[in-house]
DNA sequence: ACAAAAATATACTAAAAAGTTTATTTTTGC
DNA sequence: GCAAAAATAAACTTTTTAGTATATTTTTGT
């Protein structure tokens, strides 16, 4: 069992979350974590050596939970095409995500671009290894007969992975989740162009 | 002619302009503007109320920039699929972008999303509107016999914009613009499919 | 029950960023 | 050339936010 003191940090840290993903890192200061955690500033850095500190252990986080949900989305179906439609309905509700405040993964890009190299470097790492195993997914389905070898497994991983993070972000600026059911058909589709 | 004080402040916010693309409304301090203007706090002060009212404007000057810019890109050509070609070609590069880091209407609606309500609902209404033009240009390609009727303009507007500035997010995140080229090429013989 | 650990309350200091003031210098446009 | 406008320089105040210190209270685990 953890400690008092790690399920406090815990709590912190998973508190802070949504208001980073919400507010970004520089969007948030160590008051607004006080309160949504309600507890005192001698607690926050009995835990945690600065704000810096905490930043990076909840972006951490952010990316780790995310990543997560989505595997354990995923990993369930046993097809190639199971699978990748799996991925595409995890992203059917663009207002009420997983976490709020949209994508963690896709915010925090944005955010870290010109800003945070360190972070930069984790997302970039996250989005490589996602394009990794979905081309690992379409080249299985390949490989196995589900999918014709016409289909370019790293092409159709990108255009699918940017054209749901692109449509949350716009679907969030329009509020309306809409366009993303027509999007998420209109990919389906296109990959079953691809089915035997 | 302008008077100086219109030129100036025009040039303080020309270049507070990309300053506000990468690192946002809430990283951008006025000290980063004065140095980069080569102004002092006076001569700032003298033509903008606050750093609310500088934020404001400059984001106002960005998403018009850009979308200047676009139509500027877009309007020359003449047929349907030349123009949604010019669209996509605007794009190619995400690395070196027409105003550093990244696309402002992007940037801006992920960071404005959950904090900035006033400038989410411009980013909004810019997003419409892209949407509405690109639609009503598919369909004037369906009306003209460029494209069949099978080619749903919305959906395939709105995929292909979502696609476009994900990708151009992945792209900077992993540092590379080689994704950006096959996606602009799959979005590209994705449209000719509709050709007669 | 009790000692150690954890958290609170409160009152700080420090640093950073926003914004102000005013006397002085430079620039502009007639 | 000169008066008005614009910008500077430099020293401020104010506000906000980060971070510290410590005595006190609460909680925890044995």
């Amino acid at each position: 069992m953890l400690t008092k003191a790690e399920r406090t940090k815990q709590f912190i840290l998973e508190t802070a979350a949504p208001l980073y993903n919400e507010k970004g890192i520089s969007g948030v200061n160590i008051d607004d974590v006080l309160a949504a955690a309600k507890v005192t500033k001698g607690c926050l850095y009995g835990h945690f050596e600065s704000k810096d500190d905490l930043s990076a252990q909840v972006i951490d986080l952010l990316l780790k939970k995310v990543s997560d949900k989505i595997r354990m989305a995923v990993y369930p179906h046993k097809t190639a095409k199971a699978r990748v439609f799996a991925f595409m309905d995890f992203y059917k509700d663009p207002i009420q995500t997983y976490i709020p405040g949209g994508c963690p993964i896709f915010n925090t890009a944005v955010e870290a671009d010109d800003n945070h190299p360190a972070v930069k470097q984790k997302v970039s790492a996250i989005i490589r290894a996602g394009q990794q195993e979905i081309t690992a997914v379409l080249q299985e389905g390949i490989r196995n007969g589900e999918f014709s070898d016409k289909l370019d497994p790293a092409v159709f991983a990108f255009k699918m992975v940017a054209a749901i993070e692109g449509g949350v972000v716009m679907c969030r600026a329009m509020d309306t989740v809409k366009p993303m059911y027509t999007l998420i058909k209109s990919l389906k589709s296109e990959l079953e162009q691809y089915e035997p």
